[in-house]
DNA sequence: TATAATTAACTTAACGTTTGTTAATGTCAT
DNA sequence: ATGACATTAACAAACGTTAAGTTAATTATA
């Protein structure tokens, strides 16, 4: 019989996303896949080679597009603290609507060998972290821009990954898990530190 | 015949631990680590029932300790300014001296279902998070303690769960892998952000 | 003190299952 | 009729795990 709706790749690597980030590539069977797809694991052989290549369309699916908007706001021509703000703020809301992003980087960063590292720095990383670093040097010349960089965006994607632990932390509320709360802290932080306020 | 040198419960664990950190519970089978050890495979259900006991035991042997020498920080009597940089350059050391540790936390946050969370919630992070909590009370009221313990030990383990992909990055030098440079930029930015001095 | 029983620490061989993958085949729109 | 998209069946390899046997040290017994 033929299908009413034959599944396309980009279909089947949508629902191969959220099942790599919750398991990993070793977690996820070709057969988990296909069922959850709807297909046998056969079929999946119709539309990718092998795992491998499923799984690297699966990442370069997930990670499409999610820095192009970062970049704008990073080369736009507001005020360094202002394109601070922005660029916190929109990569708050990017890891809260897209909760598969910073797992699937999180995962390539331990799991992923030489070759897959160096195309994660370079496709995702190469293009936010230089326009990051640039910010960070106009904010403050001061500053290692690298570290501040690195900081950076650690503080907001370190948030979005505790978040599943969070329910078993005492004092635990759940404005802790809305970006715009977030984003507000992280600025504050990495413009004034802990000095709520100069004119104290 | 008999081995002349048995192995123990603990030998096998210290070799299992860096397997762990490096490929993940599903990417780590118990032929790789009875290899590593020099046993057979079967060898090791001598010492360990099955391999979710052995992996359980090897978190345990992993984060043991870890967290005592940051709680006598955190509850000293110096000043809160003190105590932040001292538990910063700790944990700093601590995540430089044993590279496991901060990936397999990582790990079972992403990997861990809801009774492995809370065991690691209760075992690791509750003293600890209540200690840092408590800190971020004591240095400035007026921030959300919960928010900002969050950070400052995100911060931390996110410089040291970039090691590994660092070296693909542009600007990348040697100086930011030094646990030293780390905890006085972490140190820094968590007091005073990037108002690099007031009297300016 | 000599000897028998027990135990600790392994081995090899095999089990049933799951894995990634392939082969052979079928169905339907163009 | 051809080609795209699927199926079922099967493959070899690797998986966690178990069974049975071997050896040497320890312990209990006479």
């Amino acid at each position: 019989m033929r299908p009413l709706h034959p599944k396309n790749k980009e279909e089947i690597l949508a629902i191969a996303i959220p099942l790599f980030a919750g398991s990993g590539y070793n977690g996820v069977s070709m057969r988990t896949i296909a069922k959850n797809v709807g297909l046998s694991a056969a079929a999946l052989y119709h539309h990718f080679p092998d795992k491998q290549t499923l799984y690297l369309s699966a990442m370069a699916k997930a990670f499409v597009d999610k820095a192009d908007s970062l970049d704008k706001i990073l080369s736009s021509s507001a005020t360094p603290e202002k394109r601070l703000a922005q660029f916190i703020t929109r990569l708050c809301e990017l890891v809260h609507k897209d909760k598969d992003f910073s797992v699937l980087i999180q995962r390539e960063m331990m799991d992923g060998n030489k070759s897959r590292l160096q195309l994660l720095a370079t496709e995702i990383y190469h293009d936010l972290f230089q326009g990051v670093t640039e910010l960070c040097q106009d904010l403050d010349p001061q500053h290692d821009p690298y570290l501040l960089a690195i900081s950076i965006i650690g503080l907001v994607m370190y948030h979005s990954q505790t978040a599943a632990i969070r329910p078993y932390l005492l004092h635990s509320k759940k404005q802790h898990s809305d970006p715009q709360v977030i984003a507000q802290h992280v600025t504050q932080l990495v413009l004034q530190g802990l000095k709520t306020s100069p004119a104290e």
